[in-house]
DNA sequence: TTATTGTATCGATGGCCGTCAATATTTATA
DNA sequence: TATAAATATTGACGGCCATCGATACAATAA
């Protein structure tokens, strides 16, 4: 079972995950070190919006920063990428202190 | 690199998980089979929400509804989570055919 | 200092979605 | 057949968010 504040986090990352243009980013940026321009160039973009969605990414720890003179460059971060396979293992495995059997009331049905 | 058809798949799957009431339905669920009424027993939710959710997480296939009777019995597609590992892995590794690298135009920086 | 380049922020807009009450549907039982 | 229980559907509402153009900011070069 999960404790309730590791669910906030967890859900902000697949959050961050269910855009289809982060994906892509997220997908390109695996490859290697890249600054946001050459980022843009593989997308069909405003530069706004590709600011936009690296600071969502960059938020919730699923890429990293770094400021060099003028140029971002923007790197994935494996560690929140093992975190999210660990926390998912979690969820969906069995347990035996199950939220379900912790329950006292059953008022909404009559099994 | 990810084929474009593969992205709608998962970021479906992703934007399934990016609600909290769903991640507890998933973590609830995984527990054992449960029937709607035992679902809505641990949430604080009205009977129509956990359809809803339900039917959400039934389209992506994270969860697999089996009737009987009146009564809808909820399990996790164990199959979906090992899916989503495999992706995420393969969106999150390093690529040799990079889209960054087959990008033939550079027009949106002078690097 | 002025101009240019790379990036971030702001404000507006349109669309998607979680939630509920009310109602419909399905199945079993009296 | 009529009633009740479990679940699904509908319609409405409010909030969140992806997107853009315009603008601001920061750093470099002329």
């Amino acid at each position: 079972m999960v404790k309730n504040n590791d669910y906030d986090k967890v859900v902000e990352i697949f959050k961050a995950l269910s855009e289809p243009m982060r994906i892509k980013i997220l997908d390109v940026v695996s490859c290697r070190e890249l600054c946001a321009c050459e980022i843009l160039e593989c997308l069909s973009i405003s530069q706004s919006t590709l600011s936009h969605h690296m600071k969502v990414l960059m938020s919730c720890d699923l890429v990293i920063g770094r400021k060099e003179a003028t140029w971002m460059y923007y790197s994935i971060n494996k560690e929140t990428i093992a975190n999210i396979h660990n926390t998912l293992d979690i969820i969906t495995s069995e347990k035996t202190n199950c939220r379900c059997n912790v329950q006292i009331q059953r008022k909404n049905c009559k099994k």
